[in-house]
DNA sequence: GTGTACCGGTACTCGGCCGTATCGGTACAC
DNA sequence: GTGTACCGATACGGCCGAGTACCGGTACAC
């Protein structure tokens, strides 16, 4: 981590000089992922984020040195653990809750996943950008929660299926609009909880 | 139509005043399929796959008019049931065998919808030749499948995790390079089928 | 031998985007 | 009031790719 006279969080510390605030910063990051969901990462310019958010493409190439470090910096900016204050004392229902609140942002980040699925293979910091900002967290607080589930003995410690729970949800979130043709919403997932992951783990 | 001569079967009629044989056709799918795989739908280009092909972007471009419409013809002609021919006599038998023929062309597949997965938002043929050539056969294959298995008696009809049988084969199968930076392997595959998808239907 | 029609190669137009440079305006410090 | 440093606008260079036009070569029909 390196962390040394950091007290700088997220927002890059040149903040401090530039006139940009932090919301305008938002802005600024908002735009430009919605537009990578719309258009894809390659549609997406540089002039278009400025134009939409009416600024200029001098200010954004003064704030970060290219488009891939710009995007990276939103993605960064954009990390915020959805699965976040899920404890509810039941494995069962954790995960109900946790299917529920993937289907309410399924839309949103399922695409930008998408979108920048393949930008990512070519550039190494948009790689880790994208991991630290969508898919670390939710992984994580997923895993604790089953950590949580055998520690109440709710499921035996090293069940065979533990270790898939975070593909398929994930799995089922991305593949669902290929599949069916829409997103999967929060009843698609809450009935896939109890009809395959529930009974995979052994409860009910 | 014109059935006499019927050796041309999804090749495109006009392939008979042409002088590319369908050999040389495939040479040039195979190609921009393989280059889509590496580079991504939007950094493709015509002239790189008439390099790659020795042959003239004049050439593709007499065949075929757009380069959208020269990757559906490529997605159409390469359509093809991985899952064909597995009928064991055992649904979990089956759906091993099927995990371990996902697994063998899991990078090649995976990478290509993953590829293709935003440039089909804005082409609506490229879209239905994609869900024709790598979703639809193999959804099929395991539909059969399962109604094969239900109508042995080996799962009860209408049991809620068989509609999400495909869903999360397909779905584990795509997210894995995410989670965990790899392809979805046979032995992956298998292991999840015996850990999961048997348990989720009853089966063990 | 003659014609036809396709192939490969090259050169070209056109448009788009990245990233840079320049310039006037303006907020803020002191 | 003066200076400073950033903002927004615009224009520009450079590059690259889609798609077109044109040309010589050649296989094949008759």
């Amino acid at each position: 981590m390196t962390s040394q006279a950091s007290d700088e969080p997220e927002t890059v510390a040149a903040s401090r000089r530039s006139k940009i605030t932090p919301e305008r910063e938002r802005e600024f990051f908002d735009a430009v992922l919605e537009q990578i969901r719309e258009c894809g990462y390659d549609s997406v310019t540089m002039e278009g984020v400025a134009a939409s958010t009416r600024c200029s493409k001098s200010t954004l190439y003064r704030q970060w040195k290219t488009k891939p470090q710009f995007v990276a910096a939103a993605l960064r900016a954009s990390r915020r653990v959805r699965f976040a204050g899920i404890d509810t004392g039941s494995l069962a229902e954790d995960l109900r809750q946790a299917a529920r609140a993937a289907g309410d942002w399924s839309g949103k980040d399922t695409r930008l996943l998408q979108a920048l699925g393949h930008a990512v293979t070519s550039d190494q910091e948009l790689a880790q950008a994208l991991r630290e900002a969508l898919v670390h967290p939710e992984i994580a607080a997923l895993e604790e929660m089953l950590a949580r589930g055998v520690a109440r003995g709710e499921v035996p410690a090293g069940h065979p299926a533990l270790e898939y729970v975070p593909a398929m949800m994930f799995g089922v979130l991305r593949v669902r609009p290929v599949l069916n043709g829409q997103y999967a919403d929060a009843d698609y997932l809450v009935r896939f909880v109890e009809a395959v992951v529930l009974p995979a783990l052994g409860r009910r």
